[in-house]
DNA sequence: ACGAGGATGCTCT
DNA sequence: GAGCATCCTCGTG
C-alpha cells in the first residue's frame, strides 16, 4: 500500500478533489492496526475563492501573506495536513494541494469504511449504522481519530495517508455546489460518487 | 420521514 | 457579537 506522493497533490485543486474519489484513506493505528476508508464525497477551495480560507491572506500592498489570519498553511506545501474545528465541536480533514506558495486544498466530506469498522464504531457510539460512521466531514476525523494533533503534517507518509485502490472500480462522478458555506455557492466544486450510499445527506448551499 | 433547534469554541469585526 | 466547509436529539406526522 504506496502512499499517493506529493507530486498527486502538486495540481490545480478542482482535478485533485475530482481524482481523490475512490482513493482509500488510510490511518495507521499502532504497529498492527489500520483504519481503511474510501473517498466518496470531496469539496474543493482556492485561493481565488471567498469561501475558501485563503481568501483575502495576499496583501494587496505587498504582495506578501498576512500571517495574523487562519489559513496561511494553505499556501504551504502540498501533501500537508490543513485540519480546523467547526462549530466549536468538529474537526474537518483537508489536504493542501497546487505547489507550494499557491492556495488550495481538498475537504475529505465522506468515506466508505473499508477496514476497521470495529474501531471506528468505538470511537462514534452516536452512531447508529454503519452509514453514519464516515458519512460527512465531522464524522470520519472522528471515526478515524483525526483532530488538531495531525494539523500541519504530512500525508504522504504514515501515520495517515492516502493510497490508490488496488481494485480500480469504475464509477460516475456526480457533480454538485458545495455545502454548508455562503459565498460563492454556485461554483459547481463538490464531488461525489454518483448513488453512493455513503455521500454526506448534506443540501447543497445554492438549493435552499 | 422529515424539520427545528441546541451544542460549543475559535476567529474576526 | 456574529458567523462558522457540522452533528445530534427530539418533536410532529
Amino acid at each position: 500500500m504506496e502512499p499517493l506522493s506529493s507530486d498527486y497533490f502538486t495540481r490545480p485543486t478542482v482535478d485533485v478533489a475530482r481524482d481523490l474519489l475512490g482513493v482509500l484513506l488510510v490511518r495507521q493505528v499502532g504497529a498492527d492496526t489500520r483504519l481503511v476508508g474510501r473517498i466518496v464525497e470531496t469539496e474543493a477551495y482556492t485561493q481565488d475563492d471567498p469561501a475558501c480560507h485563503a481568501c483575502g491572506l495576499v496583501d494587496a500592498a505587498t504582495g506578501g501573506l498576512r500571517h495574523d489570519r487562519r489559513g496561511v498553511e494553505l499556501f504551504g506545501a502540498p501533501g500537508t495536513a490543513y485540519v480546523y474545528l467547526i462549530y466549536g465541536m468538529h474537526w474537518l480533514l483537508n489536504v493542501v494541494t497546487e505547489p507550494e506558495g499557491v492556495a488550495g486544498a481538498v475537504l475529505i466530506r465522506a468515506l466508505e469504511p473499508v477496514r476497521g469498522v470495529r474501531r471506528m464504531e468505538t470511537r462514534r457510539p452516536a452512531a447508529r449504522s454503519d452509514v453514519q460512521l464516515t458519512n460527512g466531514p465531522g464524522k470520519l476525523t472522528q471515526a478515524f481519530g483525526v483532530d488538531e494533533a495531525f494539523h500541519g503534517t504530512d500525508l504522504t507518509a504514515p501515520p495517515l495517508f492516502f493510497a490508490a485502490p488496488d481494485d480500480a472500480s469504475s464509477f460516475n462522478v456526480a457533480t454538485t455546489a458545495r455545502v454548508g458555506i455562503s459565498k460563492a455557492v454556485d461554483r459547481p466544486w463538490r464531488f461525489l460518487i454518483a448513488d453512493h450510499p455513503y455521500v454526506s445527506p448534506a443540501v447543497p448551499s445554492n438549493r435552499r
